[in-house]
DNA sequence: AAGTTAATTGTCAAGTATGATAATTTATAG
DNA sequence: CTATAAATTATCATACTTGACAATTAACTT
């Protein structure tokens, strides 16, 4: 009964586009013109489908959190049985440009988040949990280590990586993505001669 | 002959204003009536002094390079004969806050590089001049090491440095900036221990 | 074909942002 | 005190941003 209603579709699309531009212009940046524009829709449509400004942010948070969550577990799934956190950092370094946008959306709503305490909180666990991920697989992996060297090598190889995929909005950094990865190597490593030298 | 002009006076607390605005802001968020209320003057003083927008953020940019420079010979001219590296971690990772919005500026910066070419190209100048420091100082006490393995560690301890302050918009992060020092330290440790393992 | 539901479009009003220019005030020199 | 140069204030025009609501069109059911 009655027109077909495409509002998850539309949704998403408007997400999508919302994305790009927090992507490109930044949480402030990202007005429902550029918004429309990037989606191909009339600004009206986003206040029909999904709301005003805040609304969007909360969805776009939101659908950032799920797909993070999912991604992480996809990522889980993903690691072979043996060499667990080399193949992790592999994936960390190497992925392909179609995930770029997940660390600038990242980085944007983090700078945003000095406005927005109940956001704040949020990203403040995401990160968290980011952390937590890598360490469970240097536990998994190097189980005599002291909790400390885990965490400060989570806390690291976490620090790099966020860094390194900030700094795509200024083009090519000759080897730094290299040199990164091998940062990220190296405290792997420090954690195994941590134990051989006991 | 006339009044007594204040312009560089004036350009300088309206650039500071510019600065906290894009701190707190980002570069898009930074407005003109935001910038003339934190710095307590009339909107049409900034344009009087400093000018357009564009000219704001291209004076912003100088004076953060200018500033950056300097703050490096500082910091090369305050560090000891002996454990320079070290003491440079010290610096990095436990400053005060009166420097933290130096790193806020900076991110807000790239962020915004994505739009505008020539910021890219002077940032990407910048970002590589700060990593050469650290891999200078490395070299300086390491002069055996590998030249990878100096840049790997000098890109690693750099990230892990960016990050952690521009998570500092997050609130308390746990133990995260400590454990982020531990890992920096265990980057320049993974020198020594090549060393010795040769 | 009629009814119904939702998408889509059009339009309006209020608020904000920017740029530009004219008028005014203020501090100094002579 | 007067001339002068500069700061400051006032005002205007234009464009952008957002939110809200009415009108229309499209797709489906019975």
């Amino acid at each position: 009964m009655g027109r077909p209603s495409v509002k998850a579709q539309r949704s998403s699309e408007i997400l999508d586009a919302f994305e790009t531009c927090v992507a490109r212009y930044g949480v402030e940046g990202a007005t429902l013109e550029r918004i429309a524009a990037e989606a191909g829709l009339a600004r009206a449509l986003i206040r029909h489908h999904v709301g005003n400004r805040d609304d969007l942010l909360k969805a776009l948070t939101r659908r950032f959190l799920a797909q993070s969550e999912r991604h992480q577990q996809d990522l889980l799934d993903y690691l072979p049985e043996g060499d667990r956190v080399l193949s992790l950092i592999d994936l960390l370094f190497d992925h392909s440009q179609s995930d770029q946008n997940f660390v600038l959306v990242a980085e944007a709503l983090i700078a945003a988040a000095g406005e927005r305490p109940e956001l704040a909180a949020q990203l403040a666990d995401w990160v968290h949990s980011f952390i937590a991920l890598i360490a469970a697989e240097l536990r998994r992996e190097y189980d005599a280590a002291a909790a400390d060297a885990i965490d400060a090598v989570a806390a690291g190889i976490a620090g790099i990586y966020f860094n390194v995929d900030s700094l795509t909005t200024l083009g090519d950094m000759g080897g730094l993505r290299q040199a990164s990865k091998q940062a990220a190597l190296r405290l792997v490593r420090s954690i195994e001669l941590d134990h051989e030298s006991r």
